[in-house]
RNA sequence: GGGCGGUUAGCUCAGUUGGGAGAGCACCUGGUUUACACCCAGGGGGUCGGGGGUUCGAGCCCCUCACCGCCCA
């Protein structure tokens, strides 16, 4: 064992091992009781980012504590297709051979992002692997997997066979690049500087006007009516009458809604439905009409007149000429917002009413609902488990249609009569369902790439059919995202989950923190201020980068830590070099706990109840604590106090000294093997009548802990003379730990008495003071006086002695 | 505008029902021939964002203000 711990090459030798050895392996036949986890599936294309890494340290550290208690472990791994982010990125590669994805036609298309996939894809389950995440890699299950598929099929048809499934013209988020609606998430805001554009839209019954503000104007021709606070004391009498629409003629009326925000611009609102999406409700509310004048390519459509096919920003020039030329452009200000992007291209969103299918959500989130309310779903932390119900609550019905080529086509037939088929595809239907009609086109939507990832807990397992890992695995135990994640997939599960397996999928979800740079901005690639994962594994090994993550990883939101990644590395390190003092000091010994002294009950006590701490943060989830116990008993404990105290009966060849301090040294391994899995793996191998693994080793019963403030007196006393010179008076054993530990003839205290006899003269003033308070002893809880007492008795005494010396 | 979270040492963060302000890193001082300088011991450094209130006692509870982050509209 060489002086200093290298974990390059460690890491990676324990990894292909445990892997080579099945020691990740799920048995769908074992009687022992299962433990389940459907690990999130990342992008296909993706790369391990901090999320990723942090996600895995946690659950990991998890199912590895689970392995060695005995639980049956699947620990699922696999990607998701994420439509458009990866047909986005093939199109930018078509793109710079100079080709669109309609150059090639769908098929040739989709065949082309299986290529892309061959050679770009699944690199991140390399990445997973070096992190340690102890999956069973064998299941890695893909969303566009046949049998994965076949699910998505089979879900879309139950659903439509529930009367759930239905078509609709409504407003969404439209990307005019990639041509297709998409979800919220998909969507990126940023602010830009604009312009705000005041205009008067006069009565269209005699004189006056109305100014309304606009980010906008190219869309005043398909304004429907002119919206104004009902409070609003300047628009009273505007309400109920008619104002004319510029440049298009159209008398529109001018309505009160709560909505508007009066103190923006001059208080009163165009509402134009059809490319709004606060717009789109008060037309809903107020039953007004749709209006639409740009088209799914984002320029103006047939319907914009005079301007049809001109792009926005000429028909914004036409639209402001003509307001300047009839005196109804009042004034442009600059004007700061935030608009809506598409995340993949950076194209503005386009809000447009299009047609959609939907799904509705009404039954699906019922039972859905009554699982969380009940706590048989859990979110934690507590404040996510009602953000969560919140979510779910006010869940719209979901637009589960993309115009995309990449993902789930959807099994849906109609015949030109106008009637749809549904049914999954294999075989294709041949004739309509209704009519009998032979001519049948399928649709070209597909899924919302959300709709699959929502059956990822049992579709990985065979689901529909029924199958061992299904009744072995199902449902799991628990699943770990970001809250972004909470109202697309983790909610969805749940009630997909409850749809067609009766059961939730998981009993906890740990919404992890957000790891933001170290500057406590967000992280972005585009910003520069992206961290990656595996550079830090480089620098300090896996082991310390899943320390330094679960230690950073406290409230919601946290800043990147270096540090925290160094302390890991320092961890393992002193590990390793307590475990060389152990191994060297006790060649030939068995590890057995036959504990003698005071130090060797001591230790055998912390590590029980560093044990039972232990235990209590994982069911806690909290791993931030989790770690820092573990680097005190590290440290503190075991090497500082435990190691020096005992090391020189090692060295003499005590043989129970020997026996015991291998098997306290087990029991730390033991301990530290879920966080910091390769260096305790490495460190086990060095152990004696070592045949087996220590990720498989048998997890301890918590020992006794009734001696673990045995070594407070000596602690006390350390402290003492350190501070003062002073040696108190201590126990024959007691000293012999003390002097081992503190080594008073070498060192040299950096106080005096003088210093220590002022320190204590104050802490005895101090306890009188507050024990003379007659408020404080009548009203304090008679414990805590007590302990004031005690403490004072305890300062009294130590004073005596000193002033004595 | 609504929701969630935050503001504690130079930095990153702990602080369990209210009962003496903590850790790691950084800095300073001292130590170490045989586990470890990725080490050991010690030290300096804080009006716990501001103000008000409750209480014998507030980082913690209540009110209020300010600033920061994320999500939603």
């Amino acid at each position: 064992m060489e002086p200093l711990y290298k974990p390059q090459g460690v890491e990676e030798r324990w990894q292909r091992t445990w892997e080579e050895e099945g020691l990740y392996e799920a048995d769908p036949d074992s009687s022992r009781e299962s433990f389940a986890i459907a690990h999130p599936p990342p992008n296909v294309t993706g790369d391990l980012h901090l999320g990723h890494a942090l996600q895995l340290s946690l659950a990991d550290t998890i199912v590895r504590t689970r392995r060695m208690q005995g639980f049956n472990v699947l620990f699922q791994p696999g990607y998701d297709h994420a439509g458009i982010s990866t047909q986005n990125a093939v199109e930018k590669h078509l793109a710079s051979e100079g080709k669109t994805r309609h150059d090639l036609g769908r098929e040739a298309f989709e065949a082309r992002v299986w290529e892309w996939l061959h050679e770009y894809g699944g690199k991140i389950m390399i990445q997973f692997r070096r992190i340690g995440a102890s999956l069973d890699y064998r299941r890695e299950r893909f969303t566009m997997d046949d049998d994965y598929v076949r699910a998505v099929m089979h879900f879309f048809v139950h659903l439509w066979r529930r009367g759930w499934i239905y078509r609709a013209n409504r407003i969404v988020n439209w990307c005019t690049f990639h041509r297709t609606s998409l979800s919220d998430l998909e969507v990126a805001h940023e602010d830009v500087d604009d312009a705000l554009t005041y205009v008067r839209y006069p009565f269209a019954d005699g004189d006056g006007h109305v100014t309304i503000a606009t980010a906008r104007p190219a869309t005043i021709l398909a304004d429907v009516a002119v919206a104004v606070h009902p409070e609003d004391e300047r628009y009273r009498e505007a309400v109920g009458r008619e104002v004319v629409v510029p440049f298009v003629g159209r008398r529109v009326p001018v309505i009160a809604d709560e909505r508007v925000e009066r103190g923006f611009g001059s208080g009163s609102l165009k509402v134009t439905p059809g490319h709004d999406p606060l717009d789109y409700e008060i037309g809903r509310d107020h039953g007004l009409p749709e209006l639409t004048v740009i088209g799914l390519d984002g320029r103006m459509n047939e319907w914009a007149g005079e301007l049809a096919g001109l792009s926005q920003a000429e028909a914004e020039e036409r639209v402001l000429a003509w307001l300047k030329e009839h005196d109804q452009l009042e004034k442009r200000e600059s004007h700061r917002h935030t608009v809506a992007l598409c995340d993949r291209c950076k194209t503005r969103i386009e809000p447009l009413i299009s047609l959609q299918w939907w799904c509705a959500m009404d039954e699906l989130k019922r039972p859905a609902l009554e699982a969380l309310r009940s706590g048989r779903v859990r979110f934690h932390p507590e404040s996510q488990h009602r953000f969560a119900i919140d979510s779910l609550e006010n869940a719209p019905d979901w637009n589960i249609s993309r115009q995309i080529w990449w993902g789930h086509q959807l099994p849906l037939w109609e015949c030109p009569d106008g009637h749809v088929t549904v049914t999954e595809p294999e075989p294709e239907p041949e004739s309509c369902g209704v009519c009998g009609s032979r001519e049948l086109t399928r649709s070209t939507d597909v899924l919302d790439t959300w709709f699959s990832s929502a059956l990822w807990p049992f579709a990985t397992l065979g689901w529909p059919d029924d199958t061992p890992d299904l009744r072995a695995f199902y449902p799991g135990d628990m699943n770990t995202t970001a809250r972004d994640i909470i109202r697309l997939w983790e909610n969805r599960m749940i009630f997909a989950g409850l749809e067609v397996m009766g059961d939730v999928p998981f009993k906890d979800v740990v919404i992890h923190s957000l790891v933001h740079a170290p500057s406590g901005g967000r992280m972005s690639k585009s910003l520069g201020t992206g961290m990656n994962p595996i550079a830090q594994i480089d620098a300090h090994g896996a082991d310390a980068t899943r320390y330094g993550l679960m230690k950073m990883a406290s409230s919601q939101d946290v800043s990147f830590s270096e540090g925290a990644i160094e302390e890991g590395r320092k961890l393992a390190n002193k590990l390793w070099n307590v475990s060389r003092l152990i191994l060297q000091a006790s060649e030939g010994a068995v590890p057995d706990e036959r504990p003698a002294t005071l130090e060797e009950h001591w230790i055998l006590a912390r590590l029980s109840s560093t044990q039972r701490a232990y235990e209590q943060h994982l069911e806690a989830f909290d791993f931030s604590h989790l770690v820092v116990d573990l680097y005190r008993l590290t440290f503190d404990d075991f090497c500082d106090w435990y190691a020096e105290a005992v090391k020189q009966r090692l060295y003499d060849g005590d043989a129970d000294a020997r026996a015991t301090a291998l098997a306290a040294l087990e029991r730390l391994l033991k301990l530290l093997h879920p966080a910091m899995p390769h260096v305790t793996e490495e460190i086990w191998s060095y152990l004696p009548a070592r045949d087996s693994r220590l990720i498989v080793a048998p997890w301890p019963e918590v020992g006794d802990e009734t001696r673990a403030a045995v070594l407070d007196a000596v602690k006390e006393a350390a402290a003492i003379f350190r501070r003062s010179g002073v040696l108190p008076r201590l126990e024959v054993e007691e000293q012999r730990i003390f002097d081992a530990v503190v080594k008073p003839e070498r060192a040299k205290a950096n106080g005096s008495a003088d210093a220590e006899l002022t320190r204590l003269r104050s802490e005895v003033e101090r306890g009188e003071r507050m024990l003379a308070n007659e408020r404080f002893v009548a009203n304090a809880k008679p414990e805590v006086v007590e302990v004031e007492r005690e403490k004072l008795a305890r300062y009294r005494r130590e004073l005596d002695a000193l002033e004595r010396v």
